[in-house]
DNA sequence: ATACTATTGACAATCAATTGTCAATAGGTA
DNA sequence: TACCTATTGACAATTGATTGTCAATAGTAT
């Protein structure tokens, strides 16, 4: 039968996903998790997202202008935006909320989700 | 000496961007100037675009996972967000703004802009 | 109207991102 | 340990978006 099998390569990206306390990309997961296993394929990379993509343990994180990121669904879970700075192209998780958004909506459109990227320095490249 | 024609091209392609209220996206312009000169190619819209974004005329607006859009400049300067239906996938200009942003930027970060894509449905699709 | 050349549009070419393929490798079970 | 097969990774193939090419077309100045 078919069992899921305990891989270094699966256990090595689903640590850096983990571990990381942003939203990562396709190429910054490669970069990390070679950094474990210096000889893991970037296609390793894109298989793991799509199956934990699939198994609900991951979501994608659609970001203006870029290449989607990957966070872990419980973190995805907690309403959130993020700050992307411009210098590192790194996203980083923004806890709080500004209110008041369904007074900017117009009239007849119908409010659902809202998405808040704040951008600029992170504290590394400030 | 190399003077800038006024074709009939260019001409609808402008108009199609002045009229539109919204932020349009490479496939949107070419489909609303089919409706002038049905027989333009997409490739005259990438020229017109890149020609008109080199000259200042029209911004690019990146959007969470999906394709640039263009608006005027002169849009664009005024401070303003964008309201995106999940049905018909166009963007909507939304006026004003929340305040109170600065208080979520993390410690020693530097906050220079922000992007707030509101989603829902938009009057027609609703 | 004529000549000059910027512009167009069909088509091919490129580029980046993603996926298909398959022999070699390595979990995991008996 | 030995076997079965899920997984890996090198490589090719695909996809979608964008750009290059160039003969034909069409502004525009004379």
């Amino acid at each position: 039968m078919t069992s899921q099998r305990e891989t270094k390569q699966l256990h090595a990206i689903r640590t850096v996903i983990e571990k990381a306390k942003r939203p990562l990309s396709i190429n910054e997961l490669h970069e990390l998790a070679k950094k474990d296993i210096e000889s893991i394929g970037l296609r390793t990379i894109y298989r793991a997202v799509r199956r934990f993509e699939t198994e609900g343990e991951i979501v994608s994180v659609p970001v203006p202008g870029g290449s989607d990121r990957y966070e872990l669904k419980s973190v995805a879970a907690k309403h959130h935006h993020h700050f992307h700075c411009t210098a590192c192209d790194s996203f980083f998780d923004i806890h709080g909320c500004p209110g008041g958004l369904k007074k900017l909506v117009p009239e007849g459109f119908k409010l659902e989700h809202h998405d808040l990227t704040l951008s600029g320095l992170c504290a590394s490249c400030a």
